[in-house]
DNA sequence: CGCTTCCTGTTATGTTATAACATACATAGT
DNA sequence: ACTATGTATGTTATAACATAACAGGAAGCG
């Protein structure tokens, strides 16, 4: 597993996951929070498929290395990543995915292939309900915007997988 | 149960219940699908709570009706009022809300009040995404647009429920 | 009538998520 | 060294959400 879909552009994320992972260290350094084997583990096997992973997909892996069995272990370091904003958690599959851009501000949006599965990171503002939301008096604190449809090559039938 | 909050605004809706009943009966002789009574009670229920429902509390309101105990009766009749755009899925809260405007071609967003649990539908279009999409050549269906935050009653400790 | 289609009833199970309690382990204060 | 504290982990049990699969019944149509 050296070559994956990042976005939809085909790359080798062997970097990728060394950055990542070396970014996420100092930033836990930095708040002063652990990044501890199970929470690091779980960052790595995010980061190695680099696609969207149900909770007990992730603890299926933790289990057959040794590192928990029960979903809260998963749930625990999936929910200290998503804290951090070092991994998302896409509603619209019940997933999680590691974080394209850890440590940036951002308020992410998602692109999510209906056929393949790949998951694609964009940045987004609070989108367009910034204004319904100031018209209404709402105050926003969290947007979730994911985007369900088709990506570049599975609208091709013979380039789709 | 006569006077609910609507967007977040307080308003009688027994006049918007019947419209909205109306409105889907006549869509449905439009289009040639059936209006079931377990389908029409399950929107009325929608309706009437005029608030985001899970499955299982629409299921306890229609076993309390003799109309459906099991599970599949009211997934069944809250997909089918989801496929016809009547209801909506709120995926945050794996929850369904009845659409504020049934009929009408329109791309949701909500904003949700993590203090009270008020749901508001606004318009949006397919976001900020339709940029990033296009650029990415991803071909966007659906989009999931979901605000969690403070809704104007709860910003304030006082009114605040 | 025999056929199809659509809706409903029911069983059983699968999937996702968390409450609650017990234990371990590091570090700081005395 | 001792104990208090905070943080992380281990474990049990269960809650909450969702669907597969099959059986039966009513309506429409040749």
């Amino acid at each position: 597993m050296s070559s994956d879909p990042l976005g939809f552009a085909p790359h080798d994320h062997t970097r990728c996951v060394q950055s990542a992972l070396a970014e996420v260290v100092r930033l836990c350094a930095e708040r002063g929070v652990q990044m501890t084997p199970v929470r690091r583990r779980t960052f790595e096997i995010l980061l190695e498929e680099h696609t969207a992973m149900g909770a007990y997909d992730v603890l299926a892996r933790l289990d057959a290395e040794g590192l928990g069995s029960k979903p809260p272990v998963a749930y625990r370091a999936l929910g200290f990543l998503v804290d951090q904003g070092f991994a998302h958690r896409i509603e619209r599959l019940n997933a999680f995915i590691a974080c394209a851009h850890p440590g940036a501000d951002h308020n992410p949006a998602f692109m999510i292939c209906r056929t393949c599965g790949t998951v694609a990171e964009a940045a987004a503002g609070h989108g367009p309900l910034g204004a319904s939301a100031a018209l209404a008096g709402f105050q926003i604190e969290q947007t979730v915007i994911e985007a369900e449809g088709l990506c570049p090559l599975c609208q091709t039938p013979e380039t789709a997988p």
